[in-house]
DNA sequence: ACGAGGTTAAGTGGAAGTGTTTAAATCCAT
DNA sequence: ATGGATTTAAACACTTCCACTTAACCTCGT
């Protein structure tokens, strides 16, 4: 049964390779080639690239059409508007100030600059009061 | 190649699930035992674990004490104490403010509630201004 | 006590990941 | 262009995961 989803040994080479080792030098170390390094290093990434997008997926889970916030809108200003949409509808949302902001981030960090909305975000919402973004 | 950790299969029953669905009804509508849904929904869960523990994993490689977020503190007041903190030791935050709540929220949830630090944080970031809770 | 929803245990076939080696192939800077 | 670092390909045992079944077992609320 595996507990992690990143090896031992993925671990210790990216440890190594944070502190500036060289595959090679690692290789030596750990007593393997530098190839072996090499792959064990990359699948190690591929790991940490598909636990990022799991967690991502799971952010996006369903959900309805709720409300717009218009592009140049102050961040800190997007869960009172959410808020008072959900209301409206007669729905309580599952998240509090924080939570909303840091959901927002997470789905579209690429729509969101500082403390700006750089770009028109479309909100979702489900009868559960489940939000999301896009 | 497996290009994500959830498998397709994985991902229709947490869908299914966010939706309110029963482990017998989902079982009825793609085809399969109760039983069979029941572990495959756990198998899915334990993924985004593992998921969430590897990004833990990168972001605490190598990094150094910072500070202490004492209990019943502002959760807005944070950024401000870590950006200060950090600025003594002459290295840059690599977080705006909002990036700072949500790498909080996302790495200790346990120890948030709504707008309160609920338990003692300890803060710690490297040279490249990587920072990390605990 | 009954039933609905959920969990657990044991086993199976097939698919995929892990760590390895060896050898050849790119990069990139001096 | 020579040498150090990195990447890739192909192959190999070995392990683990995945979806699935059957059957039994909790745990609620009514």
């Amino acid at each position: 049964m595996k507990d992690s989803l990143l090896t031992e040994r993925q671990k210790a080479i990216l440890r190594h390779r944070r502190q500036g080792l060289t595959q090679q030098q690692i290789g030596d170390l750990i007593g393997t080639s530098k190839a072996n390094i090499c792959i064990i290093e990359k699948s190690a990434l591929e790991n940490v690239r598909r636990a990022h997008e799991a967690l991502q997926f799971m952010y996006t889970l369903d959900a309805g059409f709720l409300c717009v916030i218009p592009s140049g809108a102050d961040l800190l200003t997007v869960p009172e508007t959410i808020f008072r949409e959900a209301s409206d509808r007669g729905v309580k949302v599952r998240y509090n100030t924080i939570g909303l902001i840091n959901r927002l981030c997470d789905s579209v960090p690429e729509h969101v600059k500082a403390r700006l909305v750089k770009d028109e975000i479309q909100v979702y919402m489900n009868d559960d009061g489940e939000i999301y973004f896009e």
